[in-house]
DNA sequence: TATTAGCACTCTGTGAGGGAGAGTGCTAAG
DNA sequence: CTTAGCACTCTCCCTCACAGAGTGCTAATA
């Protein structure tokens, strides 16, 4: 598609404009990568370049500057060649986590921290949702005279709690039995999945009677439907920094989408089924106030199965390179957690 | 100290700066409040407010613009009057927090979330630190071979749960007797009170023998230290719209004052066990990051007891009097909630 | 034929200069 | 003590001109 010459150029380009947000002149490029032709070819290369959507010029006669699409053509190429290893952030991370591993909570919130504090990005990671995470162990304790706290074990070694009302006055008695129902009934299965089998329970036992049964559907319900991802997003203040956001009009994008946890879900949904590191460039995300931010992330693993994700939010003009072998190792680091963790 | 002419001139600056954010003319201010003498008047008067510390001039030719002094004395003289009822917000906030009563943390993110987009600048919520908070119950739960998740009720409603690794190793017998010790001992003491209790006990326990009790002191510690309050903010997406937020070197200050929790944390101590409504004014704080920002808050109660605490932290050029008419009001509604909910 | 040097052209960014507008401070009169 | 009048000051905005950077085109070159 792209001759030798033109990929050279194209890739000098997007990198010298990665590493300083001006445009690129053809002189400027081709005195720093000593192309062996003059700049007048580059001008020649760099007019086809834009003729064919990879990169742009701000006004007539100022240098160019890469689309989404060029940076898309870069972002390719480097992960042609494998990811390298981030050895810096491994450090990091085994030191910062060593002391967080029983609780995911923080494990993620300190990841999404340190995402943020190596790449000047925005940090991202979220604990595995409703689909992926499996019931381990369900436990009822009452509570005061009118409330019970129920206990979510998941097999992820994620804890969640939730206070409900005792409305039907259950006994301890019946909780214990309740309790017991539950977990020989949904143990092993996603809460997803749980979701889905109380629906459909629920309408069957309703022609029935108020039995306990269905006392347990309902409790059981009122847990599930809370369960939720949580989203830790860190850096706000570092990303604003750069010179990308200078305009206030970004940054208020970039508040919004920060504050909009649930475009963050949205997105993740995609991310989370596929294969190694993932990269969303500007427009190609579906989110509206995330179309001039570039996305890295990559799923982590508990074992066999899909766990969250984490990543690294950006400008579109950013250092893919760093950031994927950022996101790479933290991702496999995290997976390497949760195997020797040796949870559930 | 001010004579009455004076204090109806500066509270009318400081009235028609929050209106608008250019400096206030002699002109301008006599026309709209018709105090019954000319601007040349308002002149002299405004130049003495200005000697005297209570207004500033950007420059030799400009209106004037109220100081940190000028808006203390202006909220002084608010706080004097009765603090208005705030219909709106007790309304929003019986429909948002009905569903969440039974959880503090979702009902205090909901509050930040409900001050934010009536007040349009930041909302806080803060849940009781382990200064106020008094333990109510603690539950341990083996969890996996190796790992025990330790459940703890506060008086508050506020359920938090830590995974600890079994280290030592503990039987489900002993478990269950460790749990009896601590709740026979700690159960109505404060987490502040338990850790000071837990240190001095652990130097006497030394000296014996690894009991069982020392055993519990030390996975008591082990949970306790980990107690903190949640700080809830929300609403940068909104603040940033204000024109006091145009400068991007003041939305720095502003993201890093939401991402320090500390910060605000240190703040909040001095608010806790104040009554009523605090206003803390720009330089008046303490945290350097916020000199140029106010805050509005109050502790909410738990029963007799201070809880937590919620505010709006905005701009110093900010509508005073509605903002402290919307804290008080929803830290009353709050407060109203936990004595309903007969906690504990 | 592909490459390159040269040159005219275009567009931005900056800084100077000038005028309008707003508001003050001072003075002198009421 | 209050007020009208007026000169003065400062900002803001507009325009203009110019330097600088980079392009696109053309004609010469290997």
């Amino acid at each position: 598609m792209l001759d030798e010459r033109s990929k050279r150029v194209l890739c000098a380009v997007v990198e010298s404009y990665i590493d300083n947000p001006d445009p690129v002149g053809s002189r400027y490029v081709t005195k720093r990568y000593s192309f062996g032709f003059s700049p007048a070819t580059s001008r020649n290369i760099m007019a086809d370049l834009e003729d064919m959507g990879f990169l742009s010029q701000p006004h007539t006669s100022a240098g160019r500057v890469p689309t989404d699409k060029g940076y898309r053509f870069y972002v390719e190429n480097l992960l042609m060649e494998k990811v390298s290893f981030h050895s810096e952030i491994a450090e990091l991370l085994t030191r910062r986590l060593k002391s967080l591993r029983e609780d995911i909570d923080s494990l993620l919130d300190e990841t999404s921290k340190t995402l943020s504090s190596l790449s000047h990005y925005l940090g991202l990671a979220v604990t595995p949702g409703p689909e992926e995470s499996t019931l381990g162990r369900i436990e009822i304790i009452p509570y005061s005279d009118e409330r019970l706290a129920v206990i979510l074990f998941t097999n992820e070694g994620i804890i969640k709690h939730k206070v409900i009302k005792n409305d039907l006055s259950l006994s301890r008695h019946d909780l214990n039995r309740i309790a017991r129902y539950l977990n020989r009934e949904y143990a092993g299965f996603t809460i997803k999945e749980i979701r889905q089998h109380l629906l459909a329970e629920m309408e069957r036992e309703q022609a029935l009677c108020d039995s306990l049964v269905s006392r347990a559907l309902r409790l059981c319900r009122d847990v599930m439907s809370y369960y939720g991802a949580n989203v830790f997003i860190a850096g706000l203040a570092e990303i604003i920094e750069l010179p990308d956001f200078s305009d206030v009009e970004r940054i208020k994008e970039l508040s919004r989408t920060i504050e909009d946890k649930r475009a963050i879900i949205k997105l993740i949904d995609r991310i989370i089924d596929a294969e190694g590191v993932q990269v969303v460039i500007g427009s190609e995300n579906p989110v509206r106030e995330m179309k001039a931010l570039s996305v890295i992330a990559s799923a982590y693993r508990e074992g066999e199965r899909p766990g969250g994700v984490i990543g690294i939010i950006g400008p579109t003009r950013m250092d893919y390179s760093s950031a994927i072998s950022l996101v790479s190792t933290a991702a496999r680091f995290l997976s390497s957690i949760f195997d020797k963790g040796g949870r559930g």
